[in-house]
DNA sequence: TTGTTATTTGTAATCGATTGCCTAAAATAT
DNA sequence: ATATTTTAGGCAATCGATTACAAATAACAA
């Protein structure tokens, strides 16, 4: 077991004083080239290797940053995450993960500790059960950066990441009219975030635009798992106008929609069209591959990332609010395509 | 924006020095109650939060951990890494996490650059690609203590979890046997980790308990990649002798295997069954949910999360090497069930 | 009252790297 | 040869928390 090697170390061995060795390492302008030389032999030599804590008490900054979402295993946060991480690497900077389990009680204390590990920045993705803003004015109280991806709230002075999912709705439903359905029900999210509010506001002026009406009833909450897919489908099949066809904000929900009108013995997508929301990757590996919404989830993750990297390398005290929306793709596959 | 408050600023307002400040916030015995009430609510009071860097640099432990994977997208790893937060997250770590894509050369920068931000231990489960343990051997020079997970190498004074993948090949072959299957193919992983080679060996042993032999030209090499699994049923599907069950290591593979099949017209399970590796989501969604062998990942990653508890918590310099084997499960579904 | 022991708090060094300010030595000018 | 300007490098403080050791106060005994 080799001790660890201190710039104290180096000047003793080279007899220099440390912040010698320090200004050298750091190649700075007013030491003479022989010296660095002499210096960076004896670190290499030394196996030194520069202590990340104490450089980021001295400069305050930990070069961490936190990442908040609900669940890591979802391949859209997996995939923002692997965005994030790509686009700081390359700045030295490491990314420690949170989940939430879309648990209002979990983000608050995710923030708590995030912010005393003095980090440099939190990007996050607020949970379903999230109400108000608390916990994020103590970060911007602490000037902590702070970057919303995909589920913002409205906090003044803080930037967010978003694909525009009015847009999104918009599409998917414009899509299957093109299809040719006039009954389309909507498996929509939990409407207190935003996303969901807004894929349904594009449901609805999809439907206005070519001249639809919705049946009120088609329009069914849902939560994101398959089961709540399954019941829905059953509860919309009772009725006496049937749908022919169904935009779920959520993968899993289709899935679950998918695999319960098979069962009731519906043509899919010629009796009914499905569309999901998300492009997870199991929508393309089904035998009936599922049409669905990609969020771009790894640009979302870069851009994330840029705009922290932009507010910290501005000025102090200026508050810069930066909204950035990505357009979504329709990845249309069997299961709305009637050929 | 609010300044950071330190301890001297607490001391500074109640007239005591920062030693008295620090000692009673830890609950030091010497200090006597009065005090520590006093400094405690002036504490609350001027929102002090510990310095968690300061700390750090003080104790020699940042409270961080590194855990490297392959990918984090594979449902297994963000599974394992969710195990190991949730052991870890009760004693104050954070887990930082960093993926090779399967690359010998990430794996080493990963290492490296794990080593030098003051991590306190490091997981890992090895990369495809990585043949010897020369940057392993860099972590235990300074003495971070390391526990591979699923896959690993030997490396004296390493611990390790895995699971009996001798037995998953073993118990998932014979369950085809079982299914009255005769001419059972195997996709196999790379033999460079032990975890295929067992599972090829586990595979080897079940033939031999029930009398039957292996034609060598059904043992294919794939990459976890769908395509290799859809090339793999091609090549074996040109021979004169056909399979009636394909097991193997990876559930992409499996996936891929079950699309070729049946396009080929090719009935599944009552010509061919199916089974894959890991229990990926997508395998129990499938319209053909495809029969899968569980590493049980969440258990892998509390109890490596243990094993690095056990192993700090132990004398400094004493090496102790834990190898743990766990159980996996078969998780039978319709892709290998006649009747 | 003085000496002894407990109890509680303070002083100052430490962890490792950085950096403003200062000085010694070298280079140039007069 | 002396004065002035550059250049290169050292001293010491700093980031915030912890802790060995010392000191001050209190409590008690003789």
């Amino acid at each position: 077991m080799k001790e660890k090697v201190t710039i104290y170390d180096i000047s003793r061995k080279i007899k220099m004083s440390a912040a010698t060795v320090s200004r050298a390492l750091n190649d700075h302008p007013k030491i003479s080239q022989k010296t660095k030389e002499i210096v960076r032999k004896a670190a290499r030599e030394m196996n030194y290797k520069q202590n990340r804590l104490a450089q980021a008490l001295k400069s305050g900054q930990s070069k961490n940053v936190g990442v908040i979402v609900p669940y890591i295993n979802r391949s859209f946060f997996s995939s923002v995450i692997r965005g994030i991480e790509e686009e700081l690497k390359p700045n030295g900077y490491h990314v420690i993960i949170c989940q939430t389990h879309e648990n209002y009680e979990n983000e608050v204390e995710q923030i708590d500790t995030l912010l005393n590990t003095q980090i440099d920045g939190i990007f996050m993705s607020i949970s379903k059960t999230t109400k108000d803003t608390e916990h994020i004015r103590k970060a911007l109280d602490e000037n902590v950066p702070l970057v919303f991806f995909d589920r913002k709230k409205e906090v003044p002075g803080v930037s967010s990441v978003v694909i525009d999912d009015y847009k999104a709705g918009f599409l998917a439903t414009e899509h299957l009219i093109e299809q040719g359905c006039k009954r389309i029900a909507h498996l929509s999210g939990d409407l207190n975030l935003d996303i969901y509010c807004e894929r349904y506001n594009g449901y609805v002026a999809a439907h206005k635009k070519h001249g639809l009406k919705i049946n009120p009833k088609f329009v069914v909450k849902i939560n994101s798992k398959i089961e709540s897919g399954i019941s829905a489908v059953k509860k919309l099949w009772k009725m006496d106008e049937k749908p022919d066809a169904v935009f779920s904000a959520s993968d899993y929900t289709a899935l679950g929609a998918i695999q319960q009108l098979k069962k009731m013995g519906v043509k899919i997508p010629e009796e009914v069209c499905v569309m999901g929301f998300s492009n997870e990757i199991f929508t393309k590996y089904m035998e009936l591959p599922i049409s669905s919404v990609d969020q771009t989830p790894v640009t979302m993750g870069k851009i994330a990332a840029q705009v922290f990297l932009e507010k910290i390398s501005g000025s102090e005290n200026l508050k810069i609010e930066k909204k950035v929306v990505l357009t979504p793709k329709l990845q249309l596959r069997d299961s709305s395509l009637r050929s």
